[in-house]
DNA sequence: ACGCGGCACTTGTATTTTGCAAGTGTGACG
DNA sequence: CGTCACACTTGCAAAATACAAGTGCCGCGT
């Protein structure tokens, strides 16, 4: 029974798979992620809330105000999902 | 080279996957999509008229002023990724 | 001790997207 | 000739997103 409503509740919004994306290649700083993707930083700070919140990343704390975002589990399973979309995205056929 | 935010482009907005998950069962009319998926008639509209731009779908005459939406062979493509998608939703683990 | 600078945000406001309700055009059918 | 289903369009309100500027924190150099 599959629901992709449910995951495009989660990651249908904009730049939410593009940060996911990005946080595959191993945790990221806030300014690493707004440099890299270009994302403005009020939709950044939201959508970083919403995804830790439904459990795809989580904050590690690494100096007084730094901190870096990680993918948990069911975060990295977003693996699959997005080099789908990406290969059909590059596909030109 | 992935192009993930090319795919986001046409398929990232609302309403978008969820038609072409719906036309993956076979072609539709705009009836059918309008009341099966609960979408607003002028984003429905608008989006039909972006992804058949975008070579996901074509228009299918049926009567006079009656037709039906199908999905190309790019639009049938899509397949993986809204499984992985889907598969992801569901996943409750 | 004090100011400076980097980092991670917030806040205010303009612009764009989406949603809702109602209306339009077309041709088949009685 | 009127009515109906179908596929939309149009006008306007609400919500999401973008842009610009500002805030608080602490470590570091002087």
């Amino acid at each position: 029974m599959s629901d992709l409503p449910a995951a495009l509740e989660i990651v249908g919004k904009r730049w939410a798979l593009l940060i996911v994306e990005k946080l595959l290649e191993g945790p990221q700083r806030y300014g690493d992620l707004q440099r890299d993707l270009g994302v403005p930083t009020n939709m950044l700070a939201t959508r970083l809330r919403e995804l830790e919140a439904a459990g795809v990343l989580r904050r590690l704390p690494l100096r007084h105000n730094t901190r870096a975002y990680a993918l948990t589990d069911r975060g990295l399973a977003l693996g699959d999902a997005i080099t789908a979309l990406a290969r059909w995205g590059s596909d030109k056929s």
